[in-house]
DNA sequence: TATGAATGAGAGTTCATTCAT
DNA sequence: AATGAATGAACTCTCATTCAT
């Protein structure tokens, strides 16, 4: 991550004195979320980055090795806030169900807040480059296990029915939470607290014993 | 759509007489819809594109107002065939939810026959012209409708349960099967039908009453 | 010029029966003028002209060499009309100022009857191949000359100022009157016949002795 | 003008001290002005453009927006030139017959000075972008106004006759000057000098009393 | 820490022309 | 007399990235 090696250095004297100038990684960051969201990955020249965040291509350049470092940061980014609401969430000592209903609203709302991640997670993860889309593969096969292990908890327990293969239902509600991004309207009349609770429950239903 | 014009239009003999150059348009359509799903529209080159048809740019052009329009017309294909077999089965004189479970299993296995167009699909829409994407959403949305109309048609009828929205049962459902392209492998161990069994069941299992 | 190799073999009795096809080649020099007096000849492409013309492009090349060809056809028959009108009007036995005066205000009369003629003219002639450019050179040469001979000879006589070059009163003449094309508005407030007599007048006056 | 953003910026420094690559967009405009007249603008690839200037193409659409923002720049900087010239004399209190035939004179030198900026300016103008041409016609009706309030003040204080169109003697008059690029040759018998007072003569002599 | 001029490869598209039919 | 599919070369322009400063 190139961002660790850069933004953590910087003279912290400066960024107080001039917030104008603080804080440029974020900006940039907060830029390119937006446009990638927007436009796509290939649609968004690293100009249009630059500009929006109101820098010059050298302090991109920079901060960051390349413009597929920017998408990675943002994938990292994602994934670090999923896994830390689903971790905290299986951590709690509710019966299994509950904790399972929680984490799948969970990640609904968490998705409608973060939407454009959504949207560009599910559309440019093959944008990556090779190797870094392994890892984020890989972190992501670790979320999933995780939400699956909590459904084999259930069938086992007896609360969920069983004769349903749970990796399969895991790669169902996903699909579902991920193409949020194509449908869902922030101005418009569904509340994500709404959405996420419709969600649950269809797949609380459906894995009713 | 360019391929009307022009691709029903030449001489069947030479066609017949000379499969080599024969069938052009289609080959150029199977050639990027393949580089498409692989690669993504936006890293797949004109260039390639003719290269794996055996064709030149200008025969490509000469068939396709643009890059675009070949995106289009791989929609319109998916499109067409997805519409006619919900159609179809809409259509049988079945009970409700038997016709819903068809329909259900039905777009799963259909996806993954057309993987490629999947995923496609799902990718990238919204590197479609603004104009042909509003085609695109049109089409999309009466299919939609249709299948929603099928679950009201179970509500009302008092076999599928009240009290859950049709229409986000519909994205639900749908988000799940556009992300088959993301995870569903061929030379995997899942056979399409059990996916499509699987798929139908969970949105069955979570209307009943 | 191909035109005459062609043209002028044809059936006359398919033209007799089926005028939509009659005057294939007429009707492409007609759009082919229009295109290139609005558009420019570079930024005219074959396509549009046979669209124009309502034929298509292997019409174009059964009756024209080339895109250059078709150009060439159009300085052919400018040159052609405005030598005639000039030979005419010189071969009368009216004083030589009434000669030239009369001459003078032709050439404006025919320009703006013939605008789009006239803009191509000054505007192309370039982009004529090598070959084809000196020949419709030469024969705007000697059209310049003829104009001239009657300068000279006015001077001579006495009723022409002496002590101007009439070579140089010649372009600066034809100066004005093919620039035409680039202020004179048909449907502006200037009948041709008034412009024609104002040039026609500043070129007398300026030659008073 | 997207020259201006640019190349006033750069270090002084580094133009002194490497010529080679010093100046880089005037070397363009350079190169295209000379390519265009020869060529006309249609006929002259951007490759060959910055071949002449030693650059790179991504050099070029650094200082220029497009190719037609070079031809923007020359008709400015022509304009420019013209227009200063005319203030300047138009300015001076000498008699008005004596200013508008300094002015007829020096727009005849300045025009063969420039040979190929006249070239250009005759016949390329159409192939400017709309919007651009607008200004340019705008910014050339400027001059020809101030042009014909020249003839208008002398006619009005008898020393031109009356009973002629000014309009039409600034269209008559600058017909023959913008025609100049198609005839005079620098290396033909024919000084600037006698040309402009060949043409300033005849111009004077047809608006005698 | 940051600049922005410059690169060089490649993008999508257009075009006049040919030729088998 | 006429078609229109196909060519292949050239076109303008964009882009991520580098590097001297």
């Amino acid at each position: 991550m190139a961002l660790e090696n850069a933004a953590d250095r910087g003279t912290a004297d400066r960024r107080a004195a001039d917030p104008e100038v603080a804080q440029v990684p974020r900006r940039l960051l907060e830029a390119a979320t937006r446009l990638f969201a927007q436009e796509g990955f290939d649609r968004t020249p690293v100009r249009r980055i630059v500009e929006e965040a109101g820098v010059t291509k050298g302090a991109l350049y920079h901060y960051f090795d390349s413009k597929d470092d920017l998408l990675h940061e943002i994938y990292a980014r994602v994934l670090r806030l999923q896994t830390e609401n689903l971790e905290r969430i299986a951590a709690t000592d509710a019966p299994v169900e509950q904790r399972l209903r929680a984490a799948a609203a969970d990640v609904v709302v968490t998705s409608i807040a973060n939407l454009d991640d959504s949207k560009i997670f599910f559309r440019s993860m093959h944008q990556l480059g090779e190797e870094k889309q392994k890892e984020v593969r890989a972190e992501r096969r670790r979320y999933h296990e995780r939400f699956r292990a909590l459904i084999e908890e259930g069938q086992r327990g007896g609360v969920l029915r069983d004769g349903v293969r749970a990796d399969l239902v895991v790669d169902f509600y996903f699909g579902s939470v991920h193409h949020l991004g194509t449908w869902y309207r922030e101005d418009g009349p569904l509340a994500a607290e709404t959405v996420a609770e419709h969600f649950a429950d269809l797949l609380m239903t459906s894995l009713r014993p």
